[in-house]
DNA sequence: CCAATACTGCGATCGATGTTCGCAGTATTC
DNA sequence: GAATACTGCGAACATCGATCGCAGTATTGG
C-alpha cells in the first residue's frame, strides 16, 4: 500500500507512541533560515541542516518527508512574521497596500524568498491566516472566490517584482552580474542597439522616496485594475 | 591564471584551431529545450542532453562552461521567437501592451520559462534585441534610462504573473496541489477561515475573454502607473 | 613539409545532493 | 510483558554538476 503524498500540514508533529522526538519541526525551520539567510536558498541541503543540528541527514526524515516539505516549512515560518494584528480600516485598497508594504518588508528582510518557485506556494497554518487576512480585505468587495484570490496572488507577485528589484540594487554585483555587464558594453559599442548603451550610460539611482511612492502607486492602480473601489 | 568567468555570449562559438565540432550551441540548446517541454527545468541536465545527443556529459563542457550557461542558451533561443518585426506604432502603452501579449504567448509556449530564476536573466543577443525593441517603444517617454529598465522589468514580472495563473488554471493538478486542495478542506473545515472556504467553495472559472480583457487592463494600468503617456 | 599550437571528444572520477533501507533502541498500549 | 508504533541514524544508492588528463585533429608558422 503505497503512501499516498500529502501536505506536511496534514500530518501529525509527532506519533503517540514511541521516544519524544530530540527536534522540532520549528527547529529544523529555524536552522534551514539561518542557512538560507547564510548561503541563499540552494544552502540549505539536508546535510547542512543535519550538521547544524548534530545529527544525520537520514534523521531529519523523520520530520520531513522531502526538501520541499523543508521549504514549505520556511516559508511559513517567515510568512508569521507579518503583523496581522494591523486592525483593517475597512477601505480594501489601503488595507491591502498596507499588506503589501509589510510583505515586502518580509521579503527584503529574507531575500532567498524569492527565489522560492512560486509555483510551490503551499500554504500552511500561518499563510493560511495570511490569507485570510487579506480575503478579510476584500469581504465586501463584489468579486468572485477566485477573482479575489487572483487578486491577491497578483498583488504578491507584484510585491516579489518590486522587492526583487530593489534587492539587486542594494547587492553588491556578483560575478554574473559583472559578466553581464561586460557583454552589455560589448552590445553598447557594436552600434546595434544604441538605445541599451544610451539607457545603461547615464543611469542615476532614484531617490528611495521615489521609488517607494512608486510601488504605493504600482500597488493602487494594481487593486483598482482589478476591479476594487478606488 | 584562474580564468575569470566570462558570459557565454563573450567567447567565441568555436575556437580557430582544432577539430570542427561535432555540435552547436543552437543544437545543444535544442535538445535541453525538448527535454524541458518534456520534464521540465529540472530534467535538463548534463547527462540527459549527452544522452541525447549521442555523447558523454563532459563533451557538453566544450560548449558551455557551467549549467547555467545552458539556460541562457535556452532562454535566448525562445526568446528568439518573439516577433520584432511588428512595426511600431508610436504609442508606448499600446506597443507595449501587443509585445507582453507576445511574451505572454512565449510563456505559454514554454512553461519551464516560468521555472527560470530571474536573477539569472543574463541577456544574449536576442534578448538584447528584444530589449532593443522594448526600449524604441519607450524612446520618447521622458524617463531616465534605468526607470525605463525598470519598467520592462516589471512589465515581464507582470506578465510571468499571468502566465503562472493561466498555467496553473490549464494544467491537470499535480500530487502537490492535491494534497494543497485537502488540506484546505481540512482548513476551511475547522471553521477558523471562512473567507478561505468561502472563496474556494464556489469559483467559477473566468470566460477566457475576462482573463484576456482582464490581462490587457492591468498592463495598460501598470504602463501608466509608471508615468507612461496614456 | 613538419613541428608547434590550439583546439575537440570523452572516459574516469570527484564531491555533493536528495532519498531509502534496515536495524537498534524506546515509549505507549492492550 | 508482549505487541505496537514510533525515533535515531549508519550505510548505501542514484543522480547531479563539474574537473582532469589524454588521445586525436585541424590550423599555424617557420
Amino acid at each position: 500500500m503505497p503512501e499516498e503524498p500529502t501536505s506536511i500540514w496534514m500530518r501529525p508533529e509527532r506519533g503517540a507512541r514511541g521516544p519524544a522526538p530530540e527536534h522540532s519541526r520549528a527547529q529544523i525551520a529555524a536552522v534551514a533560515i539561518d542557512l538560507a539567510i547564510a548561503g541563499g536558498l540552494a544552502a540549505v541541503s539536508t546535510r547542512q541542516i543535519a550538521k547544524a543540528l548534530g545529527t544525520g541527514p537520514a534523521s531529519l526524515y523523520r520530520y520531513v518527508a522531502t526538501r520541499d516539505d523543508l521549504i514549505d516549512l520556511m516559508h511559513d515560518a517567515v510568512t508569521g512574521e507579518v503583523d496581522l494584528s494591523v486592525p483593517l480600516t475597512g477601505d480594501p485598497v489601503e488595507d491591502l497596500l498596507s499588506l503589501a508594504v509589510r510583505t515586502k518588508d518580509l521579503y527584503l528582510r529574507y531575500p532567498w524568498l524569492l527565489d522560492v518557485p512560486v509555483e510551490r506556494n503551499r500554504l500552511g497554518p500561518r499563510a493560511a491566516d495570511y490569507l485570510e487576512y487579506a480575503l478579510r480585505a476584500l469581504q465586501h468587495v463584489p468579486m468572485t472566490g477566485r477573482q479575489k484570490l487572483e487578486a491577491i496572488s497578483l498583488l504578491n507577485g507584484l510585491v516579489a517584482l518590486f522587492a526583487h528589484i530593489e534587492i539587486q540594487e542594494r547587492r553588491t554585483p556578483t560575478a554574473r552580474q559583472a559578466a553581464q555587464t561586460a557583454y552589455q558594453a560589448q552590445l553598447a559599442a557594436d552600434g546595434r542597439h544604441p538605445l541599451i548603451a544610451d539607457a545603461m550610460a547615464h543611469s542615476p539611482l532614484d531617490p528611495p522616496d521615489n521609488a517607494r511612492q512608486s510601488f504605493e502607486r504600482m500597488t493602487r492602480r494594481l487593486l483598482t485594475g482589478l476591479g476594487l473601489p478606488g
